[in-house]
DNA sequence: GTAGGGTTAG
C-alpha cells in the first residue's frame, strides 16, 4: 500500500497518472478500495490528475465505499462547479454506505465555495443526526460555510454552542466577520480572544487586520502592528502584506513603506504588488510607477496583478500616457490581461475625455465587457456630455440586466443636462418597473478610539440633532462661496427640497459633521466610505476645508481624497 | 487516517 503512495506523490502529469492506473489494474491492485480511493482522491485533487477522468471511474464503481465517495467529494468541492458536490453527496445518502464527518466536511467547503446557505443548513442538519455536532473539526468547518454563504448569525450561533473551541474556530469567525461586512464585530471578537488564554496566531491577525483596513481604523492598526510584533507574527511575509495593505488602508502609507523596507522576511510578489497599489491609493503615480521599474530589478517579473496597480496608479494621477504604455506591454511581455485591466483603461481614457478610444478599446477586447466596465463608461459619457455614447452603453447595461440605480441616475442626467425631459421621464418610468437595485452607503469615523458608523439619513447617533444643525449651519455658510446643489444627483420621485435634503445627508457629510463638532479645532478629520464618493459631498467637502480651515481626509471605494484649503488631491481623477 | 481558519485586484 505504501508504494502505491509514493508512486502517486511523484506523478506530475496526467500520463503518468494513466500508467500507474494500468498498473494497478494489470496487477490486481486496483480492485483493492484502499488503493481505489487513493486513486480516486490524488486524481480528483492534484494538479497531475483529472477531474473528469476521477469522476468517470468512480461512476464505475458498482458500490463505492465511504473514503471513495470521500475523495470525489473533496475533488468536486475544490473544481469550479462545487454545487455538483450536493448531486454526489444525496446519491451517497441514499446508497447502502453511510456519510462519516470527512463526507461532511467535503460537502460544507463544496456549500461554502457554492455561497449555497439554504443547502449548508441542510448539511448541517444532518451532522446533528449523524451525531458528529461535537466535532470541533467539523463545527469550524460549519462556521466558515456559514460565514462564506454570508449567515453570520448562524455561524455566530454555531461558535456559541461550541463546548470546546481550538484557534482555528476562532479563527473562522473573526474572518467571516472581517469579510462579511462587520469589521467592528471582528475586532470586538479579538478584544474577546486576548481575554482568554488562547494564543493567536498568524491566521487570527490576517482577519483583524483585514478588518481594521475596512474600518480604516488608524489608531487600532498601530496597536494590532505592536501586537503581531510583539508576538513575532511577522516573520510571516503573508502578515506583513496585510500589515502593508493596512496601512495604506489606514491613510498611513508611510507607514505601509517603512514596513515593506524594512521587513525580516522575503518579498513576494504580492507584497510588491500591495505596496503599489497603496501608492495608487493616494494618486502618486510616481511613487507607484518607480516601484513597479524596481520590481522588475529585484527579479520579480510582474504579472497581471502589479500591471492593473501601475494603471490604476496611472489613472488615480491622471497619466494617460503612462497607462496606455503600460497596457501596450503587458501584450509585449506576455502578461495576460482581464477585464480589470480594460476597465481600468476605459476609465483612464474616459476621464480624459478620450471617449472614442475608449469604445474602441471595448470593441478590441476579447473578453465579454462586464457592468462595471460599462458602468465606468457611461460615467465617462455624462462628465463630457455625450448623449449617444450614454445612450449605446446603458442600452448595453439594461441588456446585460443591470438594475444599479446608479445607471439610471446617469443616464437620465445626461438627458436632464440637454434638457430632454420627456427621456428623463421614460428613464423613470423604466427605472420603476424594475427592482432597482441600491446599495446602501456608509461612512465610517473615529473618534476618541471608538469607530462610529454612519448611513445616508441616519438618526441613530446619539448626537444627531446637533450634527444636522451643524450640517444645515454649513450649508447656508457654502452657499456664501456659491455652491448650489447638484440636486439631479439624486432620482427619486420627490419634489426638489426633499431631493436637496436627501443630498445633503449622505452618510459622509454626516461623518465629516460629527467629526467637526467633536473633535479640536484645526485638527484633522478622516472619514471612510464604502462606496464612492458622491460629486455634490465632494464639493461640499472642499468648501468646508476652506472655510471651516480643516484638513479633511476621505477614504472611498477607489482612493484617497485629501481636502485642504477648497481644493482635493485628486484634483478631480476619481 | 484524507478534515477546519488566510495576503494583493477596475
Amino acid at each position: 500500500m505504501a508504494y502505491v503512495d509514493s508512486l502517486l506523490s511523484k506523478c506530475t502529469c496526467f500520463s503518468q497518472l494513466k500508467q500507474l492506473q494500468a498498473h494497478l489494474i494489470t496487477t490486481g491492485s486496483f480492485q483493492f478500495y484502499t488503493h481505489r480511493a487513493k486513486f480516486l482522491d490524488f486524481c480528483a485533487v492534484s494538479s497531475a490528475g483529472d477531474f473528469h477522468y476521477a469522476v468517470h471511474i468512480f461512476r464505475n464503481i458498482s458500490s463505492p465505499y465511504t473514503n471513495e465517495w470521500n475523495g470525489i467529494l473533496r475533488g468536486i468541492a475544490q473544481s469550479n462547479n462545487p454545487i455538483n458536490a450536493l448531486t454526489f453527496y444525496v446519491s451517497m445518502s441514499r446508497s447502502p454506505c453511510k456519510p462519516d464527518a470527512l463526507t461532511c466536511s467535503f460537502t460544507l467547503k463544496a456549500c461554502a465555495r457554492a455561497l449555497a446557505r439554504h443547502e449548508t443548513l441542510q448539511v448541517h442538519a444532518h451532522v446533528i443526526r449523524f451525531g458528529f455536532d461535537a466535532d470541533v473539526l467539523l463545527r469550524t468547518t460549519l462556521i466558515d460555510a456559514y460565514s462564506k454563504c454570508g449567515d453570520l448569525g448562524c455561524a455566530y450561533q454555531v461558535f456559541d454552542e461550541m463546548c470546546v473551541r481550538d484557534i482555528a474556530s476562532w479563527n473562522a469567525l473573526i474572518a467571516g466577520l472581517a469579510q462579511g461586512n462587520r469589521p467592528n464585530d471582528a475586532l470586538l471578537l479579538f478584544k474577546k480572544l486576548r481575554g482568554g488564554n488562547m494564543e493567536p496566531n498568524e491566521v487570527t491577525v490576517l482577519g483583524v487586520l483585514s478588518a481594521c483596513s475596512q474600518l480604516g481604523a488608524n489608531r487600532e492598526a498601530g496597536i494590532v502592528h505592536e501586537y503581531i510584533k510583539s508576538k513575532n507574527l511577522d516573520r510571516s511575509v503573508i502578515v506583513c502584506n496585510a500589515v502593508i495593505d493596512m496601512y495604506a488602508k489606514c491613510g498611513l502609507v508611510g507607514r505601509a513603506y517603512d514596513v515593506f523596507n524594512e521587513m525580516k522576511c522575503l518579498r513576494t510578489r504580492v507584497t510588491w504588488n500591495t505596496m503599489i497599489m497603496g501608492f495608487a491609493l493616494y494618486g502618486d503615480g510616481a511613487e507607484a510607477l518607480e516601484l513597479f521599474e524596481r520590481m522588475g530589478q529585484a527579479g520579480i517579473e510582474p504579472d497581471s496583478v502589479s500591471y492593473l496597480a501601475a494603471i490604476c496608479a496611472c489613472n488615480h494621477a491622471g497619466m494617460v500616457e503612462e497607462g496606455m504604455k503600460l497596457f501596450d506591454d503587458m501584450d509585449r511581455c506576455g502578461v495576460s490581461k482581464n477585464v480589470k485591466h480594460y476597465g481600468s483603461m476605459v476609465d483612464l481614457l474616459g476621464r480624459a475625455g478620450r471617449l472614442d478610444e475608449a469604445f474602441k478599446i471595448v470593441q478590441s477586447m476579447p473578453t465579454v465587457p462586464d457592468v462595471v466596465l460599462w458602468q465606468t463608461l457611461l460615467g465617462a459619457s455624462k462628465t463630457y456630455s455625450n448623449v449617444e455614447m450614454a445612450e449605446i452603453v446603458s442600452k448595453k447595461l439594461v441588456e446585460m440586466g443591470s438594475n444599479h440605480c446608479g445607471d439610471f441616475v446617469l443616464l437620465s442626467n445626461v438627458y436632464a443636462a440637454q434638457g430632454r425631459w420627456h427621456d428623463v421621464r421614460r428613464v423613470r418610468e423604466a427605472m420603476k418597473g424594475q427592482d432597482v437595485k441600491k446599495v446602501p452607503g456608509c461612512s465610517y469615523i473615529e473618534v476618541g478610539g471608538t469607530i462610529y458608523k454612519f448611513m445616508n439619513g441616519d438618526q441613530n447617533h446619539p448626537r444627531w440633532k446637533e450634527i444636522y444643525w451643524k450640517l444645515d449651519e454649513i450649508l447656508l455658510r457654502i452657499r456664501e462661496y456659491g455652491y448650489v446643489p447638484e440636486t439631479n444627483n439624486v432620482f427619486h420621485d420627490i419634489g426638489p427640497e426633499e431631493k436637496e435634503n436627501a443630498l445633503c445627508y449622505h452618510s459622509e457629510k454626516l461623518a465629516v459633521a460629527f467629526g467637526l463638532i467633536s473633535t479640536p479645532d484645526r485638527t484633522c478629520i478622516s472619514v471612510n466610505k464604502n462606496l464612492r464618493i458622491c460629486g455634490d459631498c465632494h464639493v461640499v467637502i472642499k468648501l468646508i476645508s476652506k472655510i471651516y480651515e480643516r484638513e479633511i481626509i476621505v477614504r472611498d471605494r477607489t482612493r484617497f481624497h485629501r481636502f485642504k484649503g477648497g481644493a482635493c488631491s485628486c484634483k478631480e481623477y476619481w
